[in-house]
DNA sequence: GCCAACGTTGGC
DNA sequence: GCCAACGTTGGC
């Protein structure tokens, strides 16, 4: 899941009642029915920092709700207000998201590219012009990346 | 700050 | 239903 740190980092997450946060405001198709139909409590987050100085993965969260109805589209105040949303037929849906730690180092964007041609092929965030916000991670992505953070910083 | 890539909108 | 225009995302 990616967030802008200047607008939710990951400290901001840390730094949350019971470290919980609704994932709200997405409003994107793809990315609302994989929090709607796919993501389920205790699934394991990667947790994303875009738009900044460098961009990359910064450390691991865990789904902490099952997806329900995003309430910031029903308020007429809210930023991401969505008049064609209401509680009767909902629009767009959040999933909570808990914080579990920093990773030890930042996996940098540009490193996970470094594997865009071999396991991380079919992984959306190495690929150009990729803007989904929430996206799935593959078991055997997820081992590869996560087996980055102990392994030697390229320079 | 630039701009390529993308999703959405709306005229036809 | 097509597709040009537009607004947004996000790396660089």
């Amino acid at each position: 899941m990616k967030s802008e740190p200047d607008a939710f980092s990951i400290a901001d997450l840390a730094a949350r009642p019971n470290r919980t946060e609704p994932w709200d405001g997405v409003r994107n198709y793809q990315a609302r029915n994989l929090m709607r139909d796919a993501m389920q409590p205790g699934d394991p987050v990667f947790f994303y920092h875009s738009n900044c100085a460098v961009p990359g993965i910064v450390g691991l969260a865990e789904v902490a709700s099952p997806g329900y109805p995003d309430p910031t589209a029903f308020d007429p105040a809210a930023r991401y207000f969505d008049p064609a949303s209401d509680p009767q037929r909902p629009r767009w849906y959040l999933v909570e998201i808990r914080y579990v730690r920093h990773l030890r180092r930042l996996i940098p964007l540009h490193e996970l590219k470094a594997y865009a041609d071999g396991p991380l092929a079919d992984f959306p965030l190495v690929r150009r012009g990729n803007r989904l916000s929430v996206m799935p991670v593959t078991p055997t992505q997820w081992e590869l990346i996560l087996g980055l953070e102990t392994s030697t910083a390229p320079a």
